[in-house]
DNA sequence: AATCGCCTTGGTCAATCGCCCAGGGCGTAC
DNA sequence: GTACGCCCTGGGCGATTGACCAAGGCGATT
């Protein structure tokens, strides 16, 4: 038997190179991401990727996706802890307000979205995970007797990634100038 | 000289390969367009395409940018038709439902914002376009008496961009579902 | 008819790509 | 102490990449 030992040195690369992916896709762009790069970055020899993973396009799916899973199971409990709907509202674009559109961040989330776009495995587990943070705004529109929570829930959350896109290239959207016309969409408001 | 002749094919050959290249940026990808596919599919040889353009990245630019121009002064127009702020939002929804998020145009745009993101050149072209889109907008929102039309015109356009990435892999996104709580965007209404 | 210059050809270049594989290192179990 | 199995190395495979160039076609001008 190989000892656990092996096998612990052995989780630790995989890890780091999920990690080094995730780096690499926002720097450099999903097809971009090579082989050599990857085990350059992660210190590791080219043979290592492929034998931890099928293929570079599987380690990219899995680094990406884990990195979105873990972005929103952060954000989710947050949201759990808002009081009214507009804390909730406040708490995203504070989320928004950490990112320009040309970090890290933000780049992964328009390099994933593209590449479901034209992948049907990774389209099935960017589905799961973002419609998994909207019914959890949903409930939590819901809660604060939001009229429609599902579709509110649903324009919120593409107006912040929409929003973050734009950043990239156009000044002045910030959280504090564009809060009170976003909260417009919790009007309709039913009495409880 | 060479005669008109020879200079009008020239561009006309020079207009196959930019519109080749837009459909070749949403079909592959931004960086997985490649001089022979270019040729190929422009039923030219390799050669000219670093003939008529200085580099393969200048190429997929100018289509890029060329591409969402036409787009946006398409709709612009329309939007002062309209008459009422409710009017031009069903006109941006309509434009919406035209798009899946996994629909050739859906794809360049979204291809165009994330190259934009890494290129200084191109992300100065593609704020210039948007911009210009979206004071069309506000004027035509604050002509209507919207409060805060600057922002709202910059949510409203995210709002829109987002949903269409959203509906990649994301059903039931459609505009009938939506247009209740966009509209609520439109309220703050001043009295006029 | 001779000449000029733009447009176009098709092949070559070094570099890089994903993927593969034979073999070495090493801790564990028999 | 021998054999096993996992982790890892590093070079090599054919294919593809962007850029480049010498050469030819061809209509317009002189």
């Amino acid at each position: 038997m190989p000892g656990p030992k092996a096998a612990d040195q052995g989780r630790e690369v995989r890890g780091r190179l999920l990690r080094v992916a995730a780096e690499l896709i926002a720097e450099r762009g999903w097809s971009a991401v090579s082989t050599r790069l990857l085990a350059e970055r992660a210190g590791v020899t080219p043979g290592l990727v492929h034998y931890h993973f099928s293929s570079v396009h599987a380690l990219l799916t899995e680094a990406a996706i884990g990195t979105m899973r873990g972005l929103v199971e952060g954000l989710g409990p947050l949201l759990e802890q808002a009081g009214t709907a507009e804390e909730a509202l406040d708490l995203m674009l504070a989320a928004l307000d950490e990112h320009d559109g040309r970090d890290p961040m933000s780049l992964l989330f328009a390099e994933t979205y593209l590449a479901a776009a034209r992948d049907e495995t990774l389209r099935r587990s960017l589905a799961e995970v973002v419609t998994a943070f909207r019914d959890r705004l949903s409930r939590r529109l819901a809660a604060q007797g939001v009229a429609a929570p599902d579709q509110t829930a649903a324009v919120v959350a593409a107006a912040i990634d929409g929003l973050m896109l734009h950043r990239a290239f156009t000044p002045g959207l910030t959280a504090p100038a564009l809060a009170p016309v976003l909260r417009r969409l919790l009007d309709g408001r039913e009495l409880t």
